[in-house]
DNA sequence: TTAATTATGTTATATTATTACACAGCGTTA
DNA sequence: TAACGCTGTGTAATAATATAACATAATTAA
């Protein structure tokens, strides 16, 4: 957990019960969360999303709609993002791998395309489920 | 394009439209485009979609909910697809580049899990739109 | 202190996807 | 034949995810 000097009423709230939950959450899970602490309508809760996106605090996982806290302490931004996706208990771990994250940040190939962004997300069982 | 023999009417109808579009569909865009041809309902549509998705002719743009035909004739299963997607114009291109499907498959890291699929999606500005 | 920017609150609505149920076609096999 | 499993279809209803539009407040910058 980092500082949230800068974050707002609702994104400290939402970003709070993120960091504090063992697995992802969905939007309306997290609606339903903090409804007691004023948050009533789902638009406020996908405003602070966005906005945690934005700063790297929170990232999305795109096969799940769902969301999950930073781990990865310097992570400014979400902009070269890797995941482990557990298919059985849906447990999600952010992939900290220096050399995998050179290789897709520097990736390049003969389409011309210059890229600034990327998000790969592996898929299996984990220690636990593959049992 | 590849023999469609075993597939159903409504597969057939729904591969034909994706893989004559010149970007990824939306699913609620391929139901309005069969309507013509007897497809009336969404669930008639994400039926035909999942099962093409299992048997690796199309593959779903995660970030985007759209679906786009496979591109690469070796792909038999959507379990290692990689996509290279333009922020402004939204093209999505299919990245075949087998040192990365290499690289990708192999990955192992100390968290003990076995992955057997991964999906990862590239983001910038294609050729035409970086100018 | 005006203006610009960012965040909030609220209602309504759009978009994406699934549940539930009835039935048809086809190959296997008892 | 008949019974069965399997895959696909058709239809209605509904769930789940996300955004538009509008009004207002709080914060920051000039
Ligand atoms: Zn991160
Ligand atoms: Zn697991
Ligand atoms: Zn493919
Ligand atoms: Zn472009």
């Amino acid at each position: 957990m980092q500082k949230q000097e800068n974050l707002s009423k609702n994104q400290k709230i939402i970003l709070d019960l993120i960091e504090k939950s063992s697995g992802p959450l969905k939007a309306y899970s997290i609606l339903f969360n903090v409804k007691k602490q004023g948050i009533k309508a789902p638009l406020q809760v996908y405003r602070a999303l966005d906005k945690l996106i934005e700063i790297g605090k929170i990232h999305k996982i795109e096969s799940r709609n769902a969301f999950v806290a930073c781990k990865n302490s310097n992570c400014q931004v979400s902009k070269a993002t890797a995941f482990s996706i557990c298919e059985n208990c849906e447990d999600v771990t952010e992939v900290s791998n220096l050399k995998l994250s050179k290789y897709l940040s520097n990736f390049a190939d003969k389409s011309g395309m210059k890229y600034n962004k990327y998000n790969l997300e592996f898929f299996g069982l984990c220690k636990n489920c593959k049992k």
